[in-house]
DNA sequence: AGCTGTGAAGCACTTCACAGCG
DNA sequence: CGCTGTGAAGTGCTTCACAGCT
């Protein structure tokens, strides 16, 4: 079946690695219209997203044609299209779960409010926490939450962040390059 | 050139996204290895990182043969031979750039230390907070590190982690859903 | 003349399916 | 016999290169 229909996320099937990068392309679009720029080229857009200019093309050619060619995008135009592929164009509200350190910095984060979501709740298990306020919001009691094994009910998206991992990474590449350093000069002598 | 040396990180050519798992095989094993459980099939452990078990085997296969065939893998054995290839049985000081509320949370995290990294500096260009002490460090000055614009030098890696994008992606993801919902009926119509 | 949009080619990762070994 | 390790097949993403439009 081909439905055919107004709204831009059922037209057509977009990659996941796509849709990674259009929050990437729609800061890099905000930037630039903060700046006062109407109209920018994918060579320049990419740029300033940190990607090839064919990949931001062949990105944005799944969302419509919203280009025009021998000029390239209004900058204006191309964020809404964005904004509203993403779905960012409707309410999303969040609750955050654990107001230990790392919560209570996130309450406070500007970072969610200047890009269209709405901390609503705050969650916490723990008695001393509960009925605290922080940022405007007073931290409700949650039964139980546990975070290291989370299961997950079908229909529900997970994201999964975590800054060690993150590091471990780090690790591996910097210790890689730092090995290939040593070798060099062995892997000189037979060219 | 094929340099043949005792460090796993120089044999092979590791794809990235072995590379980025391998945290979570490692995670894994430590909660094996807490629980007491010596050896583990890859069935199992897979199961427990949230990937297939063929994808498991052959991200392993990239470190070497370290499994017995009829039985598993041993998961201390596996999970020293994980550390070492990323890098994690040498020391990684790590140093935290800005020290507003997510720096002050990050500092005093436990996830770092538990993993093998060592938070040594906090540097911050803000007057206020310079000097200040926060979980056993002093934060020192730094000059200036404007982190929008972040320009790196050659042979420096970055990973970037933004749970504003992270949650960007899940609202394009929930708004799919939400829409896939809608013309469920529309589809069934003709098979 | 210049830049977009896109088939086609190339590349990297995932999954299959089973040989090989303990 | 059971589970690992791995060629081969399959899939999805990236890059190329240029036709097509303004």
């Amino acid at each position: 079946v081909t439905a055919v229909t107004a709204d831009p996320a059922l037209r057509r099937d977009i990659p996941d690695a796509t849709v990674a990068r259009l929050p990437e392309y729609l800061r890099a679009l905000t930037d630039l219209a903060d700046r006062g720029i109407s109209s920018v080229a994918s060579e320049e857009l990419s740029a300033a997203a940190g990607v090839r200019s064919a990949q931001l093309r062949k990105d944005l050619s799944y969302l419509g044609s919203y280009g025009v060619r021998g000029v390239g995008y209004e900058v204006d135009l191309l964020a809404f299209e964005i904004s509203r592929e993403l779905g960012l164009t409707q309410d999303w509200p969040v609750a955050i779960v654990g107001l230990g350190n790392l919560g209570h910095a996130l309450a406070a984060y500007s970072g969610f409010a200047t890009r269209g979501f709405r901390v609503v709740a705050l969650l916490d298990r723990d008695r001393a926490v509960v009925g605290r306020r922080i940022a405007g919001l007073t931290v409700r009691s949650i039964e139980d939450f546990a975070p290291s094994v989370l299961s997950v009910p079908d229909g529900v998206d997970v994201r999964k962040v975590d800054l060690a991992t993150e590091l471990q990474i780090l690790a591996f590449h910097g210790q890689r390059k730092a090995l290939a350093a040593q070798v060099a000069p062995l892997a000189r002598v037979a060219p």
